[in-house]
DNA sequence: TCAAAAGTGTTCACTGTACACCCATGC
DNA sequence: GCATGGGTGTACAGTGAACACTTTTGA
């Protein structure tokens, strides 16, 4: 054992798993390499790490420069890897996953890489290395969001039960019961039902409500 | 951004949270380095990749060469840094826990690294980073051994149900009501009772219980 | 016989879940 | 006037938490 002598160095890239729900559905950011190897492939956004940036102020950096967003909800998943890139290098992942809603500006005509949202259940082919980062992701989300307010980080501002519901029931996998699930929700307290009311998604229209604070 | 190209390599090594238990006390296990930086110094046992590893094989190796064990129950937390260290160098970590029961063989002659256990609740001072490390460990340990079994693995094959309840209240930092805890524990289905007791900590002596299977 | 730890049951509040009907509106 | 999605209440079971006394035995 080398022990903390003889530092075998390695290439690390942190890679970003960014949800967002535009109030409809769920989506993944991905992007299109420009450089040969990968041309044309979609991928999860990913960058190395700048001097003196920290793993968190990594993928902060490239959430900020693909969405132009700032403060918008993100936690590490952990390290992957090394992995054998089909380049022949070998190289290691540290990932991060990142909610956020969509507003209506167009990504792709912000960044050079094309970033473009995918729907969540139509998602193109990824690396295998990418699938089971996103896997674990999910797994991640699932768990935590069960126990906590979690995904409120994917929601605009202001936004309605029935949308909140849809969510939860696509990042679960399943339906629930509509009135077990307002009741849940409303009773966190955190809730605060606004006067007016989405009318796009049905005729009667559902009131919108806003986070507290 | 430079995605992926003009790969910037780090300098990566992997640290271990290793938590024994003897059936009594909760212990963490720590190594002096030889080195002259560190010298004399209590420190989180680590290593650097060794080539075609990937960071759970370099946890197992680590831990398999300090506690002379195979098969023990070892999680990763996540990426840490990169931080400065004393020597000037940015490195940064990927951290593992590691959760066994201590038999009665001594470690430090295993080892040149001097590898030892110390009381939980009488650790030497670490350095900042394996302080940190050390608490995010704690916080997933205690947040996960709440749903799950997790804590089991810290126990010997055979073990009573008032050291099980220690060992929750050593890792929680709290007390549990012992009828309530006993009923949680028997009522999992897992724990078979045993024929013989334990009669070293009480007169009357408690029963053991192996895991089921 | 006393001290020290082991073992054991009941009650209550809360939480999750199952389940069905009326409401408002645009077409 | 009807189809579509929004909104609401009740009953039951399961789980977590509070709480006190008896048992065993070594010293």
């Amino acid at each position: 054992m080398k022990y903390h002598t003889g530092w075998s160095s390695l290439q690390v890239t942190v890679e970003n798993i960014i949800f967002g729900f535009d109030g409809q559905d769920l989506k993944l950011l991905l992007v299109k390499h420009p450089d040969n190897t990968l041309k044309n492939r979609w991928c999860l956004p990913g960058d190395s790490l700048q001097s003196r940036e920290n793993f968190d102020q990594t993928a902060a950096r490239i959430q900020r420069a693909l969405t132009g967003r700032e403060k918008i909800h993100q936690e590490q998943l952990g390290a992957f890897g090394p992995f054998k890139h089909s380049t022949g290098e070998r190289a290691a992942s540290v990932a991060y996953f990142t909610l956020m809603y969509i507003r209506s500006e167009k990504l792709s005509t912000l960044h050079r890489f094309r970033p473009e949202w995918h729907l969540f259940h139509e998602l193109p082919p990824l690396s295998t290395a990418h699938r089971g980062i996103l896997q674990t992701a999910l797994e991640h989300i699932r768990y935590k969001s069960a126990a906590q307010p979690l995904l409120f980080k994917l929601l605009p501002p202001k936004f309605t039960i029935p949308q909140l519901q849809q969510l939860y029931e696509t990042i679960h996998n399943r339906t629930f019961d509509k009135r077990n699930f307002s009741r849940k929700m409303l009773a966190s307290g955190t809730l605060v039902k606004q006067t007016d009311k989405e009318k796009i998604s049905s005729k009667r229209g559902a009131y919108y409500y806003m986070l507290k604070h």
